[in-house]
DNA sequence: ATTGAGGTTCAAGCTACTTGAAGGTTTACG
DNA sequence: CGTAAACCTTCAAGTAGCTTGAACCTCAAT
């Protein structure tokens, strides 16, 4: 009933322990207390709420929604927490279909651009161009007009 | 015949004038000639290194991978480049592949989350748990046994 | 006494840029 | 000719979410 140290939490809630060091410089947790040696205890109710934001990362959620929740699960309000955690899912989700259209979309351009580069040179030929029209786009590659293609990975 | 200010390059290659300035620091091309005024001059030949570079982007390659396509290009080995490049999207489209079935997987998550967020608190009492053992994980949040959904967006 | 496995802090590095400050240049207009 | 807008320059810092490293302390075992 001591408390734990930094490394059993760890293990607990499945975070490393310099990512745990993280969240309290961020102001996600509250600094823990400390020992007298000055090493980190953690009790119950740390590990349950690191655990919270442990699930909360497996969801994608960046570190603002989760200081979110957070927030919102200690003030205890539940028809509170449960509307906040619904916009969260809600706005994730629909951020996920997004990318997943959109890798979609690139694997596509992918899979052309090795199917070309699959076929002999030109003629035996290596003109100008060369392989590297398959990246500068003389044909396929250009977005389908309109594509936006670019934004892919940008959040 | 003079040579491009740095925005009609931006403008010919989709490619904001501040991310060529930031290519020419990164190394990825080689500094631009400066006219009298200081200004950087462009010519034909940067306009389409820079093109082959925003057409590698659009495959969502990184600047490595790019740093050794641009590379090879230069070498002007055709044969070369054509391999170099195969490897290189080949690579990449595992990686896409890998990463639209990580986010699928997430959006299914998402979307059970939400669904149990819809349904109204158990019995009107709001427990200890309420909604956040949704993201708690008490019930269907947690990972299907074995299935690492951690690193979906890592990279 | 010393080794090894913990713990601590603080700083820097990672990707791929973007943004901002502080300033010089060019161009168009009155 | 004056000046304001629009361009260009460099350099520094900020972004997300940590990880890694250096330099040091603590504790249990040999």
């Amino acid at each position: 009933m001591v408390g734990l140290r930094i490394s059993e939490v760890a293990e607990r809630t499945g975070l490393p322990a310099s990512t745990i060091r993280y969240y309290e410089s961020a102001g996600l947790i509250e600094p823990a207390e400390r020992g007298s040696n000055g090493y980190r205890l953690y009790g119950e109710t740390e590990v349950e709420r690191l655990s919270f934001i442990a699930g909360a990362k497996r969801l994608n959620l960046g570190l603002a929604d989760v200081r979110q929740l957070v927030a919102a699960r200690e003030s205890d309000l539940c028809e509170h927490v449960q509307r906040d955690m619904r916009a969260v899912v809600a706005t994730r989700l629909a951020e996920t279909r997004a990318q997943i259209a959109e890798l979609v979309r690139l694997s596509d351009e992918l899979q052309r651009a090795e199917d070309r580069l699959s076929q002999p040179a030109t003629g035996g030929v290596c003109s100008d161009a060369c392989a590297c029209s398959v990246i500068t786009g003389d044909q396929a590659l250009q977005p389908p007009a309109g594509a936006t293609v670019l934004p892919v990975l940008n959040r």
